[in-house]
DNA sequence: GAGTGGTCTAGACCACGCC
DNA sequence: GCGTGGTCTAGACCACTCG
């Protein structure tokens, strides 16, 4: 009966799918299940530990562990860095420098990076290639009061993404996905026609309470974010 | 110098990020940081461990720990039940059947859903609203081979979604989201114009390596998914 | 072979949340 | 109160992987 906790976490994973235990019902206490399974608590609260974390299962102090109603609670997707994300499906990855300015915020972006008025940013357009194909299409701003190194970074031959990276590497984010049309200049840049949907990925970086970077990325037509569970 | 797992976590975190450990570099081993802590190793483990899940870092054996050159891995996205999304922002939900119809899968539908010839599926159509308007138009084909109950039941009056749950409450699950245009259908029932980028979410529910239902859930315009981390 | 993380145990105390 | 999960400890053995 000796059992691991990945054993435990699929036999109680089991009983649920076969509807031993339907959703809403009660599951043991975790002594009880320790002895059932010959095992410690601290194994079997592992195992349940993880189901809750996977949101199969609901735990509460005193009334016990009870069977979620609605599994599906949320999913993880990937958000790979695009070289990466090229570079494995076996394409060569380029990068182009489109423009890049320095210029005072504009009103809509000092709302939404939540910036001193008249902050400067440096604004970059770039591009990312699988192979001859356009991949993604960048708009970024970065904020110069708080990187002002960046007026002297040679973004015509550092990735942006990768040279924030080695500037402030970890960070709070906010990632936002939504669906856009493509306007006339998106649909030159990333091969497609003018209306065109495109996914479009916005992220917000923060460091100290203050926002670094706002980029939109625009995806190539066509683009999906898949997972499993 | 006790501490816990979430103490231990947040001090490794900010070391991290202070930068006195950078991507890359070896984080000392386990017993080293528990000594250095006044905890047992489980502990620092515990807080290592959750570090490694959220991607911050990276273990082996042997070769040890290390601050992880990419941090941003992969985000969460909660994939709400629909009813509840709504009731969380204090509208009213309200359900509408549009069509129902038993049909044999055609071409497209049976590769997708991996179907054997002649198999015969439900196709629904309904829309979900808050208050008056309109928030997501659900395209649902269910597979009657497994699921031959689903001709007897009433969507007029039960979600597809929740009545499946009733059926097969847990499953294995592949999650597609891209942009998709309004065409002329979906821009009625939207409330939109035709051509307008809308977000789509397309689910594969599996059961028992076989399909049991294909959804296209098309959001109403303007939609986003949002996540911070 | 040896070092590091991965896991398990047996026991303990704590904290939340019902009654 | 008191029962349930949440966490910690001290010690042990195992498994992977590098040199």
């Amino acid at each position: 009966m000796a059992a691991t906790y990945r054993e435990i976490k699929a036999d109680i994973l089991g009983r649920i799918t076969r509807g031993d235990w339907p959703p809403g019902s009660l599951i043991p206490g975790e002594m009880e299940l320790a002895e059932s399974y010959g095992a410690a608590r601290a194994t079997v609260n592992r195992a349940m530990r993880e189901l809750a974390e996977d949101g199969i299962i609901e735990r509460k102090r005193k009334s016990g562990t009870r069977v979620r109603m609605s599994p599906l609670r949320q999913a993880r997707f990937d958000i790979p860095v695009v070289r990466r994300e090229i570079e494995e499906q076996g394409a060569a990855y380029r990068y182009a420098l489109v423009s890049s300015e320095a210029v005072v915020a504009p009103d809509w972006l000092r709302a939404r990076m939540a910036l001193a008025a008249g902050t400067e940013v440096l604004h970059l357009v770039c591009l990312h290639f699988a192979d001859a194909a356009p991949w993604q299409h960048e708009d970024r701003w970065i904020n110069l009061g708080l990187l002002p190194q960046a007026r002297d970074a040679d973004f015509a031959t550092s990735v942006p993404t990768e040279w924030l990276m080695s500037q402030i590497p970890f960070s709070a984010v906010e990632i936002s996905i939504s669906a856009t049309a493509a306007d006339r200049a998106l649909a030159a840049h990333l091969d497609c026609s003018a209306g065109d949907p495109l996914m479009m990925t916005e992220r917000l970086t923060r460091w100290n309470d203050q926002t670094v970077t706002y980029v939109r990325l625009v995806h190539r037509p066509g683009h999906r974010m898949t997972t499993r569970y």
